[in-house]
DNA sequence: AATAGCGACAACCGCCTCCAT
DNA sequence: CATGGAGGCGGTTGTCGCTAT
């Protein structure tokens, strides 16, 4: 059953490299190829762990690495594409020709998240701290009823601030307006979101169920209301999100929260959601950027008729917070995505 | 001169998925 | 079909060199 083991572990080197191992290495993939890294350390007369060896190969031997610091296009672009995707790094790492995701993921650590901590920006949220803080504060400051429904209603999984699709019509608005530089890093940071999608079922973000909403919750804000118990189409998700305001949870309770609860069935909307969001992204991932502007016209479409009802009411409860994030967002840093 | 603190980065660890056996 | 290693990946730790005290 199974294969062989690769190496006794307990009896193999470890630590920093010598130069004489890695002459072994190079010379030994220079003579045969890159293959079936197992065999390397016997063949090229190592007593290292094959898993060593491919490290060692990938992260620091390759020819084609660059050993020179970042610059600052490619600082500009990891910090793009970890506000888009998180800390994917092998995926980062494959926008940047000679870096290794090693590499990204330590100038991350140690370069980057120092920076835009001194900037004020949390790196995790890549939104400024003050808000983060605020945020934090309006949550913790809900009573326990509130708490307790904000805990059924919050998906538990943090999706990255930019959702691919407020990428796409950001870019179909203000795209022709950049340099070049910065379209060709936009459409990178685009093709990677596409790969992420595709990789991925499970990254899903919450914007995108605004693509796929059942017809109570769609963009026309009447037929929404008619829908809803009348005292409900004045209720303001995003006020009772910022409010501090005890008797905006009384005003919910009178809005017959078991329909708002219903209609706000996460499970069904994130199933959903995954239906929609691998449908459109496997044409993303299939297909060039050319032939992004199609899809990017139809979610324009159809969120131009969404947007319509400025208010939140009528919308889900994850679309007010995403909603003011978005506005937040624009306001504070109003070049984020114009690349 | 000694050493504590820090930054940079190489290497390891543990987990996951894929696939050979 | 079950098992377990290979390879890939992200997170963490270890090591080295530089600087401030």
């Amino acid at each position: 059953m199974g294969r062989p083991p690769c190496c006794d572990k307990s009896n193999v080197k470890r630590g920093l490299w010598t130069p004489e191992e890695d002459a072994k290495i190079l010379a030994y993939v220079s003579n045969h190829g890159i293959g079936n890294w197992t065999l390397v350390p016997k063949k090229a007369g190592l007593n290292r762990c094959g898993k060593s060896c491919r490290l060692r190969w990938t992260n620091y031997l390759r020819p084609d690495l660059k050993h020179d610091s970042f610059t600052l296009q490619e600082e500009e672009l990891i910090i793009s594409l970890h506000e888009a995707i998180g800390s994917r790094w092998s995926l980062i790492a494959k926008r940047l020709p000679g870096r290794t995701d090693n590499d990204v993921k330590n100038y991350w650590n140690t370069k980057l998240r120092k920076k835009l901590m001194k900037m004020g920006i949390d790196p995790i949220t890549h939104k400024p701290v003050s808000q983060v803080l605020s945020d934090l504060g309006s949550i913790s400051s809900l009573s326990k009823n509130e708490n307790l429904m904000m805990k059924n209603m919050i998906p538990t999984r943090i999706e990255p601030s930019n959702s691919k699709k407020n990428l796409i019509l950001e870019q179909k608005q203000e795209e022709q307006a950049q340099p070049l530089e910065h379209q060709v890093q936009y459409h990178q940071v685009q093709h990677v979101l596409s790969e992420v999608a595709s990789s991925s079922s499970s990254t899903s973000s919450s914007n995108l169920t605004r693509l796929n909403l059942p017809n109570s919750y769609s963009c026309n804000k009447t037929s929404s209301q008619a829908q809803m118990n009348p005292t409900c189409s004045s209720f303001d998700w995003s006020e009772f999100l910022h409010s501090d305001d005890p008797f905006m949870f009384q005003e919910l309770q009178q809005c017959d929260i078991q329909r708002v609860m219903s209609s706000l069935n996460f499970s069904s909307l994130m199933q959903s959601e995954g239906e929609i969001f691998n449908d459109s992204n496997s044409k993303l991932a299939s297909e060039d950027f050319d032939d992004v502007d199609c899809v990017a016209s139809k979610e324009y479409q159809i969120n131009n008729q969404f947007d319509q009802g400025h208010s939140f009411s009528g919308n889900s409860f994850v679309d007010g917070i995403l909603n003011k994030d978005s506005e937040i967002i624009k306001a504070t840093f109003p070049y984020t995505f114009d690349y």
